[in-house]
Formats: structure tokens, C-alpha cells, sequence
DNA sequence: AATGAATGAGGCTTCATTCAT
DNA sequence: AATGAATGAAGCCTCATTCAT
């Protein structure tokens, strides 16, 4: 149970500036300082208020530049938007090291509950470093067509048959249920994003330990997979 | 093993109009039926848009009635939100019938997977019946902080108290393991919700066995709190 | 000097209720209890916040009628205006005691100083009973025309003529200089206004003493006035 | 008597475009053509209709700009009231030339009749020039809480200290009588404002013979506040 | 006579976007 | 590249007035 080397330690990956995400993934002109102002509050903004009553004037003004400015780096604030959310949708929902589990998938984790509290612990030091954006990205898919459909194709392109691949494997070790695959990640995610609703936006100022209601959501998933209740 | 007349059955509470909803639960005036029709406009409107990119002309339009009618029923677009919300958050997180869960507790459901079982078919009715009504819920939470405190106020008062009576009564009984009742909830409700913001937001077009995505979702639940992992 | 029978006392004339004011001087239909808290309502909101800005549902509001009511005995909003006005403006500028002033001019004030404080002091008195109305007069007579054409008609018809007689009658009789009557209108009134506004609109807070104000007001005018200013 | 150079030809500071005068004692930033435009159109439309009459739109019309460009400089209509307003108190009630009156008291003014007349002659100036503004200021001082509350700063602050010492400084002379100074002050202020009242508002058609008027009312005044009535 | 729901024109204000400097 | 003045469409809301009941 190699539980040390877990991907939260993956610092390259998730303690980047904003502006650093945004670099990573996609071949970027060179930003500007002003550019990279201007995307910090317009993530900040958008947050705050989401984005149809987010204004460019107060994103202009919290990064400190003329209205202006924004338009001659962004076409329209809906361009700006997909500026955000695109390399944001890239890194959340298939994040680097995806490859590497696919690659190793055998040797580096034994178990499945190995590869989900890696994956957990994982995506929600994430979701902590960039929740801004997170909170975007929930808020905006139902009303965004264009955003939702990149979204679904990015999770069906780099994700989807990855993880469908994973799971098969520790279906076929008998670690897990035969459900369908899809089945689980939905369950999976679930528990997960709705951990991170509620603790990040529902009730932000409750006292959680976050450490025992992760474990307790492993567990919960974990026996809520097994494949031997009664066994 | 779930008793057979359940709570999805009970038509007079959410097989309703939306309209009727409205009626339930509060001593609401006469409502015109311009009214009705503004109220009706409103939820398709914001649920189609969100509530800030929602505009009054539009509903107007939608309801076949002049701008300033809504604004003599409704002093602001705020008031015409939590008009609609308020009614829906007291129906969707406290339905009439829970009095009748804590009343009955012993008699009425053998095993608590019956009761998820009754609890879980009854609310995605109201989900489906309700849809729209629910996507504005789950969408303005993170920006009305008003109608956030109400849905938390609402939950504390109405909801928790009685699910963690019976969340305590099963585990007492044995049926689920002794975590934190507040974390059962968490967890139960996230697979809930994850399957109806699944289901009805993020892939709608989807063909879904409803029937069997709900067993397997009960069956993941109860597993995962099921006492006896390695007992 | 008989100071006693002034004017002021013609409680018959200034001490009424505004719904009576406005019943003398025009023949009148009979008018309602709601009629009656229309006007007194009107009254009020003009004052408070200037014609333009009132509100015809306010006024109903405080009337406690319903928005229609009003104009059911009012076509429109100006019409209320001119119903409360135009009785004011014949009791304000043309007080029915003028006539008798005419007729008894001799006898009756010995002195321009006495006809002076006795109007002054009846006026004043007049002005306190109905401040509101004074204060909508002197606002919108700027901006209704047919209001100060009616204004200025009935100042003309009823009331200039006279009070050029009266000032020949005591210029004749070397009590006050042969200035053009206009002119002494003109400062007499300026005073008297200049007194109404400091004290009940610019500085109402202050504490004033009325006597003596007004003593001052009145050397003032009789000694700008006098005759022998090298005598 | 009257000194010749009197302060009315004071052109710097009084015959200066309305914008000029806006300039004239703040820090403004600079002002451009547009800007200039609104504001002369916002007098304008003011003056002739009442600051709660007068609509954005109107006044946007006759400056030639859109709408919007109103609000990019002022952020409400208030503001824009306020904008024209406090320059205008300042200017109105607090000339600049008040200093030297005080400086140079002995020697400038060998009595209060010509102070008087300066200072009047000074005053009838400055209102004929400016005459819309201070048409809005009798208008919205009852109304406008916030800019009453400004005009008696400005007038306790900046003139009635001096008024004071200068009427005092005549008192001892033995020029005028010992009454109150402010009494003095309000007696003199409503001649004068009557008479801009009747000039130019009540009934500006008519043919003034101004110069008459004023000597007059000079007179009026010097009698009513002389010492030696009976001497 | 009285009501109050309904209207639609118009009010103030915001906003994304453009363009001359 | 950057600015910020300018725009005009659109947004929310108010209001005097009408009319069916």
C-alpha cells in the first residue's frame, strides 16, 4: 500500500498560480502581466456572482486596467469565460497523471481503495486550490451548451475510457462489483462532488475533519462496491 | 421486501401543478390566473437561464401579460424568485409525509433499505415533477444568500432532527454501522442528488433505466453502510 | 390703535379644517368622507415630495381608498392639484376680509402700521393652518402655468385694486411715502414671505420668537416706508 | 456715494459661462465638451421643468449624447443634481469678494447703504447670469434634505461669520439700528430675494425698470434698519 | 360609488462593446 | 498595447390611468 507517494504530493500539478494552470496544456501565446490580472478576477468575479451578473467593468477594475483592455485580449466576456473554464475542464477532470495510472495501472496501486484515495485525495486538493473556478465550472455547465459539451467530450475523449478501463481491471481481480463501469463512476464522483459541495459551498464554515469524512467516504464507497455482502 | 404502496404513490402531494404547489403549505391570497401564468413563466424561464440572465420582459412575454403586472404582484424579480423557491425548498427537503416516517417509524418500514427505498422513489417523483423548480434550487444556492440561510434553516428545522431519529432507530437496530448521522445523510443525499443532476441536467438526452439506476444506487448505499463489512 | 378685533381672530375664515377651506368660495358638489382624506392625503404627499414626485398610489394609500377611486372623482392627477390649489389661492392672497377693508378703510385701521399688523398677523396665522398648502403653492407655481396665470388673475382681479386703494388712501394721508403701491406691495410681501419661508421651510428647527419677529418685521417695513426720512 | 468701481463689474467672476463658473473653486478634473453639454443641458431642463419632472432622457437629447454617456459621469441623477448645485451654492451665497469686504471694511464702504448696494448690485448680477441655477436652488432646497443641509453649512461657515461682524462693524458706527444681526440679514436677504422672485420668475415679462427698483429697495432697507426714526 | 388588477409608456441605470487617441 | 469616453440596447421598476366587476 504505497500510500506515501499519493498524487496530492503532486505539487507541480496543483499548488500553480491560476495564471500558471492556464499555461499548462494548450499551446498560449505569451501572457501579459495585465492578461494574467484581468483572467485572476474574472475568475474571482465570476465566483462571486456568477457569470451573467458578473460585469466586465468590475473585472477591468479589480485587475486594475481600463474596460477596454479586456476586449482587445478577449473577444467577447463569453470568450473570456471559455479562456477560464477550457484549460480549468482539462485539468479537472482529466488531470496529468491520469496517463501515468493507465500505464502502471498494476504495479503502482494494488487495490482499488488505493486508486480511489489516490484519486480523491488528489482531486480535492484541487478543487481546494482552484474551488473559484470549480465553482464556475458547476454553476456555468447547465446554462453554457458550448461549455457543456466540451465538458462531456473531454470527460469521454481523456477520461471516460481510461477510468472505464481501470475499473474493469479491478472489476476482473474481484475487487469490485460487475456494475456497469459508468455505473461506479457516477457513484464515485457523486459521493465526491457532493462532499465538495457541501463543504465548500453549502456549509463553508462548519468545522469539518476533513481527513476522517474522506476516509469515511472511501469506506462508504468502498463497501458500497465490494462485491461480497453477503459473500 | 419494500412495502408496496409507496410513497411515490402519494399524487396529492407531488403529482400536482405547479401552481398547486404553490398553494400547499403556506395561506397564500386568491391567486389570479394571470398570476399563475406569470409564476409558471418564471420557473422555465430561470430554470432555462438562470436566475440573472433571466429578464422580467421575457416572463412577461412568456405569460402573455404586460411587464408591470409581475412588478404589482411582485415588488422586485428577487421577491418573484423566492416566491417560487421558498414554497419548493419547504416540498422537496421536507415532504408532509416525513411526519408520517417518524410516527410509524417501527411498523411502517422493516429495514431501513426500505425506507431509502420509499424515501429515494418518492423524492426523484417530486424531482421529475418538479424538475425545473429543483435546477433553480441547485443554481442560485451558491448566490442567494437569503434563500441559502432559508434552505439551511429549513433543513435544520424541519429535516434533521426526524432523519437522524431514524437514522439513530436503524442503527440501533442494527441495520446500518454506527457513523455520524450527519455523514449518512451526506452520503445518501449525494447519491441522490448526483443521479438527478446526472439524470436531468448534465446528460438528459441520455436513455436511463430509471428503475435500475435507482436499485443499484440503493444497493450501493446499503452496502456502504451496511455493519457488516468483515463481520 | 384696535389692536384686539384684528384680524386674526376671524376663526370663522383660517381656523378650519383643510376639507373646509376648500369648501368655501366655490360652489361645491357635496363632497364625501373619502373625498375628503383624497384631498387631505394630496395634500400631504404634494408637500412632502413636490407634485412631481408624488404618487397617486401613495395618495391613495394614505387615503386609504383604492388606486382607482381617485380618479373616479378626479380625471387626472394635475385635476387634483388644481382642485386643491385654486380654493387656496383665493383664500391665501384674497382672504374674504379684504372687502371689509375696503369698505370701513377709514375707520377701521387708524394707521398703516395697524392695517399692516393686522394683516401680517392674519396672514401668518392663515400660513401656519395651512403650511402644506402655502408650500405646494410657492413650489409649483413655477412650473404650472395655468396655476400661476390663475395665481396672478386672481392677485390682479381681487385683490391688487384694493390694496393699491388702501396704500393711496394712507399714502393721501402722509403715512407712508408716495412710492409706486406695486412697489410697496412688492417689499411688504417680500418680508412677510421671506418670514413664512426662514421660518417654517429653511430653518423650521430653530426656535423663533414669533412676537418679536414679527414686531421687527413690521418697524422694519414702517420705517422703510415712512415718509420724513430727512424731516 | 457709492463708490464707483462697484463689485458688480466684477466680470471674472460672474459673467463666465456656466461651466466656467463649475471650475471656479474645486479641483475638477478636466472637463470634456460632452461633459459640458450634459451639464448646461441639465440646467436647462431643470430649471424649466423641476429636478423630479425632468428625465435623463431629455436631457441627454439636448446635450446630443446618448443616455448612457450621462451616467458614465455622474453614476445617479442626484449626482448630476448635486454636480451643478454646490459650485453654484458656493458661488451664490459665498462670492468671493465677501474677504475683501471684510479686509478692507473701513476703507472700502464709508457706510452700509454702500456695502448694501455693492453687495445687492453684486448679487442681481450673479442671479441674472446664473439665473436657471438659482431658479433650481429655491426649487429643491425644501426637498432636497442633503443640499439644504450643504446651503446652511456653506452659509454658516463661509458667510455668516463675516455678515455678522460687518453689520456689527456698522451698528457701532451708528449706521444701522441695534437689532439682532440675523434679523438684519433676513430682512435684507428677502427684499432682495423678493425682488429676484417677482423679476424673474413670477412675472419676468413685464417691464422692470431695474436700476429704479434696486435704488428703491436700497432705500426701503437703509429707512427700515436707521437709527433715527423719531431722533 | 368603489375596487384593484392590468396596462404600457417611460424612468433611471447597467452593461458589453467600440473606437479615437 | 492600452486607455477610457461614448454608445445604445436592454434591464428592472414606477406610474398615471383604465376598466371589468
Amino acid at each position: 500500500m504505497n500510500k506515501n507517494k499519493d498524487i496530492s504530493q503532486d505539487k507541480h500539478e496543483d499548488q500553480l498560480l491560476f495564471s500558471e494552470l492556464l499555461k499548462l496544456g494548450t499551446t498560449q501565446k505569451k501572457r501579459t502581466e495585465k492578461q494574467d490580472r484581468i483572467l485572476q478576477s474574472a475568475v474571482d468575479v465570476f465566483a462571486e456572482k456568477g457569470y451573467a451578473a458578473a460585469s466586465t467593468s468590475e473585472i477591468a477594475e479589480r485587475a486594475g486596467v481600463a474596460e477596454g483592455t479586456i476586449f482587445r485580449h478577449y473577444k467577447t466576456k463569453k470568450e473570456l469565460l471559455h479562456s477560464i473554464m477550457v484549460p480549468v475542464m482539462l485539468k479537472f477532470i482529466a488531470p496529468a497523471s491520469i496517463d501515468d495510472f493507465v500505464k502502471v495501472l498494476e504495479t503502482k496501486y494494488e487495490s482499488y481503495e488505493d486508486f480511489l484515495r489516490a484519486i480523491i485525495t488528489n482531486r480535492l486538493t484541487f478543487a481546494r486550490n482552484y474551488l473559484p473556478v470549480i465553482k464556475i465550472l458547476l454553476q456555468e455547465i447547465p446554462f453554457q451548451n458550448e461549455l457543456r459539451g466540451q465538458f462531456i467530450n473531454i470527460a469521454k475523449d481523456k477520461v471516460m475510457g481510461k477510468m472505464v478501463a481501470i475499473i474493469e481491471y479491478y472489476q476482473q481481480r474481484g475487487d469490485i462489483r460487475p456494475l456497469p463501469p459508468l455505473t461506479i463512476i457516477r457513484l464515485t464522483v457523486s459521493v465526491f462532488l457532493g462532499y465538495v459541495f457541501s463543504r465548500l459551498i453549502l456549509v463553508p464554515d462548519n468545522s469539518w475533519d476533513d481527513q476522517q469524512e474522506i476516509e469515511q467516504s472511501i469506506a462508504f464507497i468502498m463497501k458500497g462496491l465490494s462485491p461480497n455482502l453477503d459473500g
